[in-house]
DNA sequence: GACCCGGAAGAGGT
DNA sequence: CACCTCTTCCGGGT
C-alpha cells in the first residue's frame, strides 16, 4: 500500500539544527535553521516553503544568504520508502550541494568553531540519494528518512562514522521536530573516503576532504585538473559522471570543449546543458579545479594568486569555491601570472560573439594617479548612471539576493533565461578612458586584491566591463563619485569576498562610514547610496594602514586641498565645498591618472572571461520561471 | 521604513 | 600579543 507523505530530505553537510514549524501540513511550512550546540544557537536561515516545491522556498526565503546557499541546489524527487508503516512513498527533497569552503568558514566563525562543513562527495551522494538508481528500492535499506513525524533516531544503514550526513524531517510534523543526524557509511568508492571524522560536531578545523581525493573517483586515465583536459578528457569526465551520479544522458554535442571551456561554465550554464545535474557537475568541477590549485601552488591559502584565481577574477564567478583559508577572492587578482596563462589549447568551439570582451586578466585596478582626483573618464561611467538612475526598482528587486549583473543587453529582462553572471552589461569602454595601470603585478603598489573595503569598491567600479555597473557605478568618476545602485547586491558581494555571508548594506554602510574619518570616502550629502572617494586609490594604496591616515588626520586635520574640479550635475546639491578631500602628503609619489589604461581588451590573452561570456551568452534556452531566476541569483551568490 | 550617523564591543587576520 | 580593519549591534536623527 502507497502512502503519500510529503517530506524532506535534506542532505547537508554540517550539524545544524533545522527546526520544521508547520502551519498546515504540505502547504506552508516554515524551517528554521539554526546552528549551534543548542544553547547558543544562532538562527541561520528560514525558510517558508510549501511542499511542491523547495526551490520555491528558496525564492521566498530569507535573505540569508546562508540558506539560499543551501536550498539553491535542492532537488526533488519520489521515493520508495520503507517505514514502520509500510512503504511510503515520498516527496524527497535533497540537497546535493558540494558547500565551498566559504561557507564554511563563516559557519566556523559564526558557530564558535565547532560547525564544519564537508563536502558530500559524488559518490555519497550518488549513494545516498538516487532511489532509481537501485530500482527503486528507496534509500539503501530506507534509513534515510524518517519513519514518522517527529522521529528521531539513526534508521538501518547509517552509522555514525559515516561520510555523509543527512537531515530529514517530515512535512506531517504537527509540532516542531528537531531535524537529526543520521550518518550513512556505505560507499561505492572506498577509494575515494574522505575519512570524515567520527562525530560531526567534533570535527577539526580542517575537515575539508582534499578535492584531490576526488580524482580517487574519476575514470583512470583522466588527469585530476579539468582545466588541462582535453575534449576527449571532457566527454570521458560526462560519461563518467552520467554514470556515477546517475544522471540523465547529456547531449554530448552540448559539451563539445575542452576541459579549460568546461570549468568556464557557470553552473547555470551546466544546468542548462543538463538540467537536472548541472550544480552537482558545477560542484564536482570546482572540486576538482581547486584540486588542481592545491597541487599548482602547494597551498590552498593564496587563490589571490593562484592561476585559477586570477584567470577567473570574477567569472565562473563569486561563487568559486575559496580556499578554506582564504576569502573567496572576486576581485580581479592582480598577477602577471594570469597573463601567462593564456588557454593552452583553445580549440574550444565558440565562435567570437559581437561582444568581444576580453577579460583583462586581472590587472590591479588602480591608477596610478595624480593626487587630483578622478581621471578623466566622465564617459564610462554613463551605464552605470543611467542604470542607476533609471532602474533602482529592478536592482534591488530581489533584495537579500545577489542580483547578478545583468545579461549582456540591459533591456532583455531575460536575466531570467541566462544572466550570464558577470558579463558585461555593454561592450564599451576599452579605448583607454578608463585608467588602468599597465597590468604589471610588478607594481610598488600593495596589492590588496580587494580585500579591503575601499579596494573592493575601486574594483567593482572598474572593472574593465563593468561587469558591476548594477551593483555600483560611477557618477562622477573624474571626482570619484560614486553611486551604490543595489545596495543590498553590493553588500551580498562584499559579505562574499569577506566570507560574511550575513552582509548587508547596513553594515558595509557602516564600514563606509569609517572611512570618513580618514578622508577616505565622504558622502555625497542629499543622495542616496552616493559617496564620494576623496583619494584616489593610488594614494590609498600607499597608505600602510588607515591608521597611519587617523594619525595623519589627528595630526593635521587641515580642510581638504586636493581636489579642486568641480562636481559636475550629477550630484545635484553638492557645493564645492563637499568634495574637497584632505591632502594628506602620500608615501609615495603621485602618479598620473591620465596615464591610462593599458587597453587589454584585444590582448592575446584573451581570456577565460572571454570564453565564459561567449558561452553564457550563446546558450540562452529560456528558463521555466522566476524561481529558477531566483534559485540562479541564490546559487550564484553561493 | 529606509537611509544615515557614529559609539561600542569584538572578531578575525596579520 | 598588538594592531588593523572591519563586523555586528544599536540608539538616534532625518
Amino acid at each position: 500500500m502507497w502512502e503519500e507523505e510529503s517530506s524532506y530530505g535534506v542532505y547537508v553537510l554540517f550539524p545544524f539544527r533545522a527546526v520544521a514549524k508547520t502551519n498546515t501540513p504540505r502547504v506552508r511550512q516554515e524551517i528554521i535553521i539554526t546552528i549551534g550546540s543548542g544553547r547558543d544557537d544562532k538562527e541561520y536561515g528560514r525558510v517558508v516553503s510549501s511542499s511542491s516545491c523547495i526551490r520555491e522556498a528558496a525564492a521566498g526565503a530569507t535573505a540569508d544568504g546562508m540558506f539560499g546557499r543551501l536550498t539553491g541546489l535542492v532537488t526533488t524527487y519520489n521515493a520508495e520508502v520503507p517505514s514502520s508503516r509500510g512503504v511510503l512513498r515520498r516527496r524527497v527533497f535533497e540537497a546535493r550541494h558540494l558547500f565551498c569552503p566559504s561557507t564554511a568558514h563563516t559557519l566556523d566563525r559564526n558557530s564558535k568553531g565547532v560547525m564544519k562543513l564537508m563536502p558530500l562527495t559524488p559518490g555519497q551522494v550518488s549513494t545516498i540519494t538516487r532511489p532509481s538508481a537501485t530500482g527503486g528500492g528507496g534509500f539503501g535499506g530506507g534509513g534515510l528518512i524518517g519513519s514518522g513525524p517527529g522521529t528521531n533516531g539513526t534508521g538501518p544503514g547509517m552509522t555514525n562514522n559515516a561520510a555523509a550526513a543527512a537531515f530529514v524531517f517530515n512535512s506531517g510534523a504537527a509540532a516542531a521536530a528537531d531535524l537529526f543526524w543520521r550518518y550513512h557509511h556505505h560507499h561505492p568508492h572506498p577509494g575515494g573516503a574522505f575519512n570524515f571524522p567520527p562525530s560531526p560536531t567534533l570535527l577539526p578545523p580542517t575537515p575539508f576532504p582534499s578535492p584531490l581525493d576526488f580524482k580517487h573517483h574519476l575514470p583512470a586515465n583522466l588527469i585530476t585538473d579539468p582545466r588541462i583536459w582535453t575534449k576527449e578528457d571532457v566527454m570521458a569526465f560526462i560519461q563518467w559522471a552520467e554514470i556515477e551520479f546517475d544522471l540523465p544522458r547529456f547531449d554530448a554535442e552540448l559539451f563539445q570543449m575542452n576541459g579549460k571551456a568546461l570549468c568556464l561554465l557557470t553552473k547555470q550554464d551546466l544546468g542548462e546543458r543538463c538540467p537536472p545535474a548541472g550544480d552537482l557537475l558545477y560542484n564536482v568541477l570546482q572540486l576538482l579545479r581547486r584540486g588542481g590549485d592545491m597541487i599548482g601552488t602547494g597551498s590552498a591559502g593564496h587563490m589571490p594568486s593562484s592561476p585559477v584565481a586570477s584567470h577567473f577574477p570574477f567569472s565562473p564567478t563569486w561563487c568559486l569555491p575559496p580556499a578554506p583559508s582564504s576569502p573567496a577572492v572576486l576581485s580581479p587578482a592582480p598577477s602577471i601570472d594570469s597573463q601567462s596563462e593564456s588557454p593552452r589549447h583553445m580549440d574550444y568551439q565558440q565562435p567570437p560573439t559581437s561582444v568581444g570582451h576580453h577579460l583583462t586578466p586581472s590587472v590591479s585596478i588602480f591608477p596610478t594617479t595624480q593626487p587630483i582626483g578622478y581621471s578623466n573618464n566622465g564617459g564610462t561611467s554613463s551605464g552605470g548612471s543611467n542604470q542607476s538612475d533609471s532602474d533602482p526598482e529592478e536592482s534591488s528587486a530581489s533584495s537579500g539576493t545577489l542580483n547578478l549583473p545583468p545579461p549582456p543587453t540591459p533591456t532583455t529582462p531575460s536575466s531570467s533565461t541566462s544572466p550570464p553572471p558577470y558579463s558585461p552589461s555593454t561592450p564599451k569602454q576599452s579605448n583607454g578612458n578608463i585608467f588602468f595601470p599597465s597590468g604589471d603585478s610588478n607594481s610598488i603598489e600593495p596589492n590588496t586584491n580587494g580585500r579591503l573595503l575601499w579596494d573592493f569598491l575601486q574594483q567593482l567600479l572598474n572593472d574593465t566591463h563593468q561587469r558591476f555597473t548594477s551593483f555600483i557605478a560611477w557618477k562622477n568618476q573624474e571626482m570619484g563619485v560614486f553611486k551604490i545602485v543595489d545596495p543590498p547586491g553590493l553588500a551580498k558581494l562584499w559579505g562574499i569576498q569577506k566570507n560574511h555571508l550575513s552582509m548587508n548594506y547596513d553594515k558595509m554602510s557602516r564600514a563606509l562610514r569609517y572611512y570618513y574619518r580618514v578622508n577616505i570616502l565622504r558622502k555625497v550629502q542629499g543622495e542616496r547610496h552616493c559617496y564620494q572617494f576623496l583619494r584616489n586609490p593610488s594614494e590609498l594604496k600607499c597608505i600602510k594602514n588607515i591608521s597611519l591616515l587617523r594619525q595623519q588626520m589627528a595630526s593635521s586635520p587641515q580642510t581638504p586641498t586636493t581636489t579642486t574640479a568641480k562636481l559636475e550635475s550629477t550630484t545635484g546639491d553638492m557645493s564645492d565645498e563637499d568634495y574637497k578631500p584632505t591632502d594628506l602628503s602620500m608615501p609615495c609619489p603621485p602618479t598620473s591618472w591620465q596615464e591610462g589604461p593599458q587597453d587589454l581588451s584585444t590582448s592575446a590573452t584573451s581570456s577565460s572571461m572571454q570564453l565564459q561570456l561567449n558561452m553564457s551568452t550563446s546558450m540562452t534556452p529560456p528558463v521555466s520561471s522566476e524561481i529558477a531566476k531566483t534559485t540562479v541569483k541564490l546559487e550564484q551568490a553561493s
